[in-house]
Order: C-alpha cells, then sequence, then structure tokens
DNA sequence: TGCACTCATAGCCCCAGGCTATGGCCTCCC
DNA sequence: GGGAGGCCATAGCCTGGGGCTATGAGTGCA
C-alpha cells in the first residue's frame, strides 16, 4: 500500500498550473511562498517525478507535471463531492431546501446535482437525510422535505413523481473467479440458484433482486452485509458473486477490481425518481434541483 | 474553500467498516489503536457529524458514517489510480512492459488498465511514456516500447492497431454561459466562427478539430492553452466555449461545473487505437494488456 | 542601476499526530 | 464468581513536518 499522497500538496500542484507560479499558489492555499515551495519540493520527492519547472519569472508544469495535475484534479474533484455531500448532511436543521433519498441515488447522483445546485444557487444551504424508500415517501408526504429520491417501481400514493435516471443491478466477481471468464451470458434461474453476497432485507437493492427472482428457485444469500462498499469487499475477496448497483461498480469494473458477468432473461433495471407532494408544485430551489436531475 | 479531509483518515475509516473494530483498521494502518482512535474522533469533529459506533466489542459504523464512506471509497480510488499512474511513469527504465500513450488516453483510460493489469500481473513494473501520437507510433516502430495508444484514425505505416475505443469531443461553457441555456443545436459552422478555448496545434485534440472544420470559415482561437486542465480552467471562468475529449469533462459536467452544448453537423468523434509493430505479434504482459484494452 | 518579480535557503517554533501505559467496560469461559 | 481477552478512551510524552519570517540570488524591465 504505497502511502496515499496529500490533497493540499495536490491542490497546490494544479495551482501552480493554472497560476503560473509557485508564489501565487501559495497565496490561493493562504500560505507563504516558501511553505509552498517546500510542500512541492516535498510531493516531487515522494512521487520521484519532477513536477514544476522554475524560473526566475514564474514556474510551469513539467510533462509529468500536467499529468500528475490531471490525476490529482480527478482526486480533487471526488474529496470536493465528498465534502459537499457531508455539507448537506449536516445542514440538515438549517437548511432552506431538504432533500430526502434513498442510499444509492444518495451516494452516486445527489452530490453531483448538490454540487450544481451549489454552482447556481450558492447560498442555498441544503439538507440531505439519507434513509430508505418508505421512509423517503414518508418524509415527503410529512412535508418534512420538500422532494425525495427514491428507487424503484412502485410511487406511493399521494406523491407526483418524475424519472430521473435508471439504474441496472449488475452481477460482479473477483478478477480470479471462474465467471470472470464466461463468454455466455449468465441466466436469472442459474444466478437465483447461487449463493449470493447481497445488500441485507429492506434495502432497495435486495428488494429488487428478490422481485426479479420472484418464481425461480432462489438459494440462500452466502452472506448479507449492510453497505454497497462492505458486499464489493466481500466480492473482491472472492467470497462469491454480488449483485450491486451498476452505479456502485462502476469505479471497479472500469480499474479491473470487479468483472461484470453478463445477463441474460432477467430484468434488473430499476428507476430512479424525484417525488414530491401530489398538488404541491415545487418553487425555489426544489425547482431547480428537480430540474438539474431531470436533465438527461 | 471548506479545508479538504485527510485520505489517511478516509482510509482509517472505511476499514473501520469492513474490518469491524478500531483496532483492527488501526493494524491495517500500521499505527496504535490510540492513534487510530484520536484520527477517527478528529475525522467526526472536522466533518461534524457522528461516524463510528463505539461498544466495547467493536466499532460500526453510524448511518452517517457508511454513507461518508462511501464516499470516501471514490476519493480513494481516484487517490490509487494517480499513484498507480505515476508508478508507471517513474519506472519506465526497469519495466519489462513499456508503453506509450498520446495524454488523452493516458489520463483517463491507461491507469484503470495498468490497475487491471497489476491486478492479474503484480510483479510486472510497467513504464509508460507520455508523448504526442507522432512520437507514440516512433516509440513503438524504435521497438522503445512494446505498445502504444493513439488518438485518431491514422495509422502509421508499420503498425498493426486495433480500435480500444472511442472518444468524443464535445462543446463545453460556463453554466452561465448564454449557450448553456441553449435548445437547439449547434451547427458545425457556428462553432467554427466562433473563438473557442482550445488545445494548442500539434495536440491530438486540436488536430481532431481542425480537421473537422476543414472548409469551414473558422475564427482564430480565443485561447490556446497547453494542457486539458488548463482549458476547463479557462472555461469555467466563462472566457469563451471549450472544445475538449469527452473524458476530460466527464466528472465536470456530472457536477455542473461545465454545461455540454449539444452540436450537430460535424464529426468530433476519433477512434482510440493500441498500436504495435506489423509482424510482431504480442507476447506476456503486453498481450494481456491489449486484451484488457480491448474489453468494451 | 534600481525595482519588481520570481524562487530557494536558513533558522525558528509549534502542535498534530505518533507512541506507551493505563483503566473501564463487556463477554466468554472456566 | 472470577479471571482472560477482546474492545475503546484518556493521559502524558516526544518528535518532526510544516508553518512562519528574513534574506539572498537570478531575471527582465524601465
Amino acid at each position: 500500500m504505497s502511502a496515499l499522497p496529500d490533497l493540499d500538496s495536490l491542490k497546490l500542484l494544479v495551482d501552480v498550473g493554472v497560476l503560473g507560479s509557485l508564489g501565487q499558489a501559495a497565496k490561493a492555499a493562504g500560505i507563504a511562498q516558501p511553505s509552498a515551495s517546500k510542500r512541492v519540493a516535498h510531493l516531487e520527492r515522494r512521487l520521484g517525478l519532477p513536477l514544476v519547472e522554475r524560473t526566475p519569472r514564474g514556474s510551469t508544469l513539467t510533462a509529468e507535471g500536467r499529468m500528475v495535475a490531471g490525476w490529482a484534479a480527478q482526486v480533487l474533484a471526488a474529496a470536493e463531492e465528498l465534502m459537499r455531500a457531508v455539507q448537506a448532511v449536516r445542514h440538515g436543521e438549517a437548511a432552506h431546501l431538504r432533500v430526502a433519498s434513498s442510499m444509492t441515488v444518495a451516494e452516486y447522483l445527489v452530490p453531483r446535482w448538490l454540487g450544481e445546485l451549489q454552482n447556481r444557487e450558492p447560498d442555498v444551504p441544503v439538507g440531505l437525510d439519507v434513509v430508505n424508500s418508505a421512509d423517503v415517501a414518508a418524509r415527503v408526504l410529512a412535508e418534512d422535505v420538500e422532494l425525495g429520491f427514491v428507487e424503484g417501481p412502485s410511487v406511493p400514493e399521494g406523491l407526483d413523481s418524475r424519472v430521473v435516471g435508471t439504474d441496472r443491478l449488475v452481477v460482479v466477481v473477483a478478477p480470479g473467479h471462474p465467471w470472470a471468464r464466461r463468454r455466455t451470458a449468465l441466466r436469472g434461474a442459474e444466478l437465483a440458484a447461487t449463493p449470493l453476497v447481497v445488500r441485507e432485507p429492506g434495502s432497495g437493492t435486495r428488494e429488487t433482486l428478490d422481485v426479479a427472482f420472484k418464481g425461480l428457485h432462489q438459494a440462500s444469500p452466502r452472506l448479507e452485509l449492510g453497505s454497497n462498499a462492505a458486499v464489493k469487499g466481500a466480492a473482491q475477496a472472492g467470497a462469491a458473486p454480488a449483485v450491486l448497483s451498476g452505479y456502485a461498480v462502476e469505479a471497479d469494473v472500469a480499474t479491473g477490481r470487479l468483472v461484470e458477468v453478463p445477463l441474460a432473461g432477467v430484468n434488473l433495471v430499476r428507476s430512479l425518481r424525484a417525488v414530491w407532494r401530489r398538488g404541491r408544485p415545487l418553487t425555489g430551489p426544489a425547482a431547480i434541483l428537480l430540474a438539474i436531475a431531470s436533465r438527461p
């Protein structure tokens, strides 16, 4: 495990690239120029690459520096997404806009929408509750929150809704698992009869899966775990195939930590919906957020 | 700018979730238990959320903790991708497998492929050269590297190739720009006649653009910049519309920092190809990497 | 030739975060 | 009932990374 970099230093590097000098980047970071100088030098030592070309009239990134800055920007974007989501979770009380969401949507999509909302309306504090789908509906009905996001096809009575996306449950295995090399699509019956690593009963993911398996002979799960991360971990360790939201495994499949198994004959697509109280048209920030979420 | 979190602490949090106790997570991180205890407490204070439920027989994540751990996992994945890529760039000398790639592929796709290669063949040090497309071809021909990745349709003589993906140049503007609200697709002629923020001549991105504009009346660029990050920055600042690889702006569009403008009547799709010396079939790690990259 | 800008070095200082040692709490088992 | 063995938190010590200021060297411009 090759010690992780330090986000502040990465930010500094990116800023050097954008601003053209160590001193400017230091100012942007709120530190003195020599500190920035030292930090960047430290980063160069740690990565073992020359990153910055110093000249008496400014600094530019080396070829390596530009590459590293590109990757660093990705890391920073993810970190900012985290901070945004945390803000929203924390500001539950004082928020001008209150949103409730079930887990998958909250984890992978809501932070992005909130990011754009913040771009357009920087002054609106947003509160985010993450609960299960049934509770989302209850909160919207109780007018605890203006807007909710839920998974699954059923829209509880008393709510208006709009589809804002779709999620596909996928089957993933560790790269070493026999199914990783499978060329023929897996049939629903075979999947149902296999002991799987799955989310716990009551979660939206599990419910979708159980509905899809209705009528098939279904083996008991190999493991039931309470978070997407735990399920992924178990699957990576090779315990058994796992079934998870496509959003949750996107990055892992892209980087090869998990392999997606092709699937046929079983419908694991579910729509993601925004819901709000019927006959109570959305206004202000809630309307903007819905518009953002509805965009293709 | 709300101070960035610390990756080691995030890793610790994720590990607590997976391993079920602070002490275990501490051991995994190579630190003593009280240190981990303090770090996690510190993280909780900083984010303003209770993250961990401590009991005398272990610790589990709270609801908030599971959410934060989910986002943290995304950040950590991006950071690991960075470290992998840095390793590959640095190990240029001693590598058993040498790869050259042009910028866009190197920045957004190669680290992922290398990640999977490392999963399958942990002991192969990989060297990565990032140069422009012409140089990639030269290095492959000179047998400096076994495998190259280039953008664009032209395959230089003497090379075999396989398409491993496609990239689409997209037009993006700051959210405040008039085009951000445009409903009708932009025509090629209008785009060509607009002063744009673009990459420098000689870059693959610029070349593709110039080819697509051939025959149209073309305005001179508003700005020419040497990296995708710089172009994005200028576009975000509202300078002018920018044209960039879809991979480069994916995250920014998703989070609303940039808005993609629909485009019609001009072909900005280019294929990404793996190239190798003709008549020199790939073997060993190079063959595996090609197989990984070729996967849909 | 001075001024304005760049960056690096030197030297000081402080606290964040590491460590060990200890104690409370709970469960399991003898 | 009473260890034993997990868990965690607190206390107190110590070190080093990384902050700061002050300064000097290099370059370009007026």
